[in-house]
DNA sequence: CGTCGATCATACAAAAATGTATAGCTGGAC
DNA sequence: GTCCAGCTATACATTTTTGTATGATCGACG
């Protein structure tokens, strides 16, 4: 008989996931020694080689390969047991974790949580900034903030509204190198855009906007470090609407020529819809997001 | 984030089946006190009570039999890994695990697994001797000797043929009691069969020979003893035929008027057909039990 | 009404797993 | 060619987990 500790099909799997020791240690807050006798005691278990070991890295074998799907099958059965864990307690207590984009998490996201955080204390909020789409399903978070649909299975998902997102400058930069007016103009002026990502690049061709990487004079991934850009008048950047009100040094760029929406969903998963925790703060942001989008 | 220890979830299911800690200890390989404390350290991870102590046991909570169907859901994802790893190796050896019957794992088995084991030297068996039916789905074995078919879903089952079974009686105790020539007469003699195992008294029924309780005045619900009082003469019994022909002193009883067949299946799960170690014993088993039911 | 058997809870010793630190190897950049 | 970053493997101290032994409680049963 087998039977081996299931926890070693979880090191397993993080294992063939990250390609190596290390990488799978860092990922599952372990480390390398551990991560490595786990794999070696399932080996031995199941008694066939599961990687082939090289200075670079672990190389799964073909047998390795084959058992990943189960791996990947208990996990998604434990992540399915944790939803229906916090779905069962009724309690207005407990962890909600959100992910959202750069920009919803440290721009518009903060203060509908404070709010939640002082009307419900004892429940605590983790917030995953991460402009990749968190895996609902695998329960990396309980609710997602995102600007594209979702299309997983078994997702809750809310369609907020269209946040306005348009060209920006801070007064100093138009006093000093002036407001473009038209679009040939612009052009001449320092952008401000993305570096490297390619998915963003592709989504604003998508809206309209065919860019290329040297059009930008300013470049950052992190839309972070875009808006901070922004607000110190290094240049003209695009922005949401809503936001960008709220600063008043902000001024609008052509806003007859460059301007489209984002959607705004708001999504969970399906299995947490009997929680009264995670659902307090869908709630709230729900209602804080629609607010939000309305004061574009 | 919950993130518990995927073996919690194991002893977690092994309590929710025992219904005591004291028993999934059993069960598991483990001890009460460790079983107890897993599942406080679910509890207190997942932020719900999963069961109510009490001195008879732990009783479930709603939300623990809601919780149930996905620890069962990582079991199965957990066995389907073990039989595709099994069968992933390609070398002789390891081990195999059989389920058969008390009378065909004592009786009828023991000679083949013998031969294997002197041609594979390499192969280690484990023979599970019960008379309920051993789980392949759950892999609690790879082999099963069946005389019912198989129902489960991805099972491999060959019907190997029909055993004869008829009653006997020892030299000595014909020398004794006499042999009876009808029905009637039989009624008279010491018969041997079940005492409180009533899925084998219906077995019988169903088999056409309708007897209750009360027709035995030696019962045991242990086929070996039943064969054991047998051959030590104590009275008449049934036999597989071909277990009787090689026991010199035991004589046919009314062969003309009693006596019937049960079918002999092996089976296996259909993951493990590519496992060369498996297929070994498998294929020695079918031709071991063809040989024997040609005995009769 | 007491006894027996079975249960859970707790204290403490033993065993096992883990983390830290380090050595050694490999491949790519400069 | 050398350096650097990243990886695995190993030794050892520490922490954690487990097991043993025991006590206390409850229910079945005579």
């Amino acid at each position: 008989m087998i039977d081996a500790d299931w926890d070693l099909y979880r090191s397993f799997l993080a294992v063939l996931r990250a390609g190596s020791l290390s990488s799978a240690a860092r990922q599952t807050a372990s480390t390398q020694p551990t991560i490595g006798r786990h794999v070696d005691a399932l080996e031995r278990r199941l008694g066939a080689p599961l990687f082939t070991r090289s200075r670079a890295g672990l190389t799964p074998t073909p047998a390795a390969i084959a058992l990943q799907p189960h791996a990947e099958a208990m996990e998604a059965a434990a992540a399915a047991l944790e939803r229906a864990a916090v779905g069962a307690r009724d309690a207005e207590s407990g962890v909600v974790r959100i992910t959202a984009s750069e920009i919803m998490g440290a721009e518009v996201l903060p203060p509908m949580l404070a709010d939640v955080s002082l009307a419900h204390p004892r429940i605590a909020i983790e917030l995953v900034l991460d402009n990749r789409l968190a895996d609902l399903m695998r329960r990396d978070a309980d609710i997602a903030v995102r600007m594209t649909r979702p299309t997983q299975g078994a997702i809750l998902a809310r369609r907020i509204g269209a946040v306005q997102i348009g060209l920006y400058a801070h007064r100093r930069y138009i006093a000093r190198a002036g407001a473009p007016r038209t679009l040939a103009e612009a052009s001449r002026h320092a952008a401000i855009g993305y570096d490297r990502d390619q998915f963003a690049v592709r989504r604003l061709g998508e809206e309209g906007v065919a860019l290329d990487r040297d059009f930008f004079r300013l470049r950052s991934d992190s839309d972070c470090a875009q808006l901070a850009l922004l607000r110190a008048g290094a240049g003209i950047g695009s922005c949401q609407r809503p936001l960008a009100r709220r600063a008043p040094d902000l001024v609008p760029v052509l806003p007859n020529d460059i301007s489209f929406t984002l959607d705004v969903w708001l999504a969970m998963h399906e299995d947490l819809k009997a929680s009264r925790t995670v659902r307090i703060v869908y709630d709230a942001l729900a209602k804080g997001l629609a607010d939000y989008i309305r004061e574009g």
